[in-house]
DNA sequence: AGTGATAATGATAATCATTTTCATTATAAT
DNA sequence: ATTATAATGAAAATGATTATCATTATCACT
């Protein structure tokens, strides 16, 4: 869940929503701090319930809005996953792909990627232009493998 | 839309069906014919419209009944976009992967990506054993490409 | 510090995609 | 042909997300 503690994200990403015109707000600071320390992607319903310890009096409505907010300005991202596509992550600092674990959910970034060739072979037999690409790994981290070989006994 | 027609595709799919335990009927026969003829990804409602031309009876509910067993039997697969995850397309045969037109939707699948090396470097990193990977590839198809070009003049 | 324009909030209702329920119909095995 | 039962379609239910709108809070300007 919430395991690093990232203040000086905090402050940029409050920064961020300030100079993109936005007001700081109570809710607003909330919603960020709980994605900003989180190392798993969270659905608007856990931020929501996340939220309310800190401000008992969130709404789920303003979840969604500042979500929508924190998207626009390239802060957060949906993560895209085979059960489903509701779940929100810090958006990538740079060109990096996500990593994630089937088991516990916890995810991390990753760079280093470089499908230049086989993006410029495809090209080629395709015709297409190709313009972006998707990547994304999926397994199990180091503690989830250490608990499946366990059970594995 | 319905482009090339795949009349052994749309065959096996329909003995995939029995084999699988499922009874062939007339709704599911549409379906199946509509998705096998499509190099779009289509939505259940798309798949619901052009459905009812064949089998005018057909009720949504039953889009998504077969949706599910196709999905299940591995022939159709949801598609991942920027603008939603609603939509089916054909499943890969073998290693294959999503190439698709962001201005008119047509996909195609690529193969022959060696990711290899790529994950276990990753893997060495991060310490996640990697299990399996998605990529897609966004960009123009040949006839798009031509028409943006034609709009920039 | 105080004020006011207006952005943001939260409650409620609406919407959209999908699933459940259930009575009726059609398939396929006998 | 008969029959067990899988499949269907209509309607209602659900879950996620968005729109509406009256109230509240922020922040630029005194």
């Amino acid at each position: 869940m919430t395991s690093q503690i990232h203040p000086s994200k905090y402050e940029a990403w409050l920064d961020s929503l300030q100079n993109g015109g936005y007001r700081l707000t109570a809710p607003r600071k909330a919603i960020v701090a709980i994605i900003v320390n989180s190392s798993r992607a969270l659905d608007a319903v856990e931020i929501f319930d996340l939220g309310r310890v800190e401000h008992p009096r969130l709404g789920l409505v303003t979840v969604y809005r500042t979500l929508e907010k924190l998207d626009e300005l390239g802060l957060v991202q949906r993560v895209h996953q085979p059960d489903g596509c509701n779940m929100y992550l810090r958006a990538p600092e740079g060109h990096e792909h996500l990593l994630l674990c089937k088991s516990c959910g916890q995810m991390e970034y990753f760079s280093g990627d470089d499908l230049s060739e086989l993006i410029e072979q495809i090209s080629q037999r395709s015709g297409y232009q190709v313009l972006e690409h998707w990547l994304q790994l999926f397994g199990l981290c180091g503690s989830c493998q250490v608990v499946t070989a366990e059970l594995d006994v």
